[in-house]
DNA sequence: TTCCAGGAAGTCG
DNA sequence: CGACTTCATGGA
């Protein structure tokens, strides 16, 4: 490694406390980042290297590899959106008449959903069935290691899925993606061949855009909305997983009731921001498990 | 050892 | 439709 980074600059569009500083970047929505010590993250997203650092008077300071500063910036600001869109977020979810939810919140009261690169989200929650969290990241470090291109600074970039087209099935494997290899590959040839693309999915409407992911091999309805809140910002998407099953069950008697109910319920309850709230709901109940 | 992990897809009744 | 299997791998 190479490093060469460019000094600290203050991001001014959040300010967390460490609690959900670190929740956010490193709770299940992306799996790039690594903890430095104790207050930073290092990461790569698409090809720029960042470090974020966390103070104890709530400012976020960024930095990047020499040159990359006005691309890092401008990266940073859609992958960390702004406090003026949060505090609209916040208030809309219904933590009024919601006891649970507001105490989920109270928690980690500066939680966001980060806005990532499509190519780079798709990837990494076709990885994520029946996987930890420790492992998706594992699998995702040996794929960019093994085939991602190399960066100036000496760090490297998530192959693309122009890329992944080089890369056979059992190089996958090897990786450790296990079943999941086959998805990738099929996945990486029809979206070459371009009936569904990363780019199209953009301008359609949730549900559309659902409907189209769908049709990927190893995407099914979880997926997808894991895709579409985490890199296409649709908000009212609600990932149902082992976790929010059990948390709905929990917390609001759903007893029984299927992923797919249970999506439909979170969307009505939550209202058009119910990614947000499936996002507290699933780190508060690790939080727990944990404890 | 057994169970389960930010599931999906195929089969069977 | 719903219930059950299989898919690979490793952590708890």
């Amino acid at each position: 490694m190479t490093d060469r980074w460019s000094d600290w600059q203050l991001y001014s569009d959040w300010q967390p406390d460490l609690d959900s500083f670190k929740e956010t970047l490193d709770g299940g929505q992306a799996f790039c980042w690594h903890e430095t010590d104790e207050v930073t993250f290092q990461g790569v997203v698409l090809s720029t290297p960042l470090r974020l650092r966390w103070h104890p008077n709530k400012e976020i300071a960024w930095s990047t590899t020499e040159k990359q500063e006005k691309q890092a910036g401008e990266l940073l600001a859609k992958y960390l959106g702004n406090n003026k869109t949060y505090r609209n977020y916040y208030d809309t979810l219904p933590w009024r008449s919601d006891s649970h939810l507001k105490r989920c919140m109270d928690e980690l009261p500066a939680l966001r959903i980060l806005r990532q690169p499509h190519g780079e989200t798709l990837l990494a929650f076709l990885c994520s069935a029946t996987k930890q969290i420790v492992q998706i990241k594992e699998m995702l470090n040996l794929l960019r290691a093994g085939f991602g291109t190399q960066l100036p600074s000496g760090h490297k970039a998530l192959p693309t899925w122009d890329q992944l087209l080089q890369v056979e099935e059992a190089a996958l494997r090897d990786c450790k993606f296990g079943f999941r290899a086959a998805n990738i590959s099929k996945t990486a040839k029809l979206l070459m061949e371009g009936e569904v693309t990363l780019g199209s999915i953009t301008s359609l409407p949730y549900n559309e855009a659902k409907e189209n992911l769908c049709t990927l091999p190893g995407v099914g309805e979880k997926i997808a909305d894991c895709v579409l809140l985490f890199g296409y910002n649709h908000m009212q998407a609600f990932p149902v997983d082992t976790w929010i099953l059990k948390v709905m069950q929990r917390h609001y008697q759903l007893d029984d009731w299927t992923p797919k109910k249970v999506s439909h319920f979170g969307r009505k309850h939550f209202g058009k921001y119910a990614g947000l709230a499936q996002q507290f709901l699933f780190s508060w109940e690790r939080k727990q498990a944990r404890k």
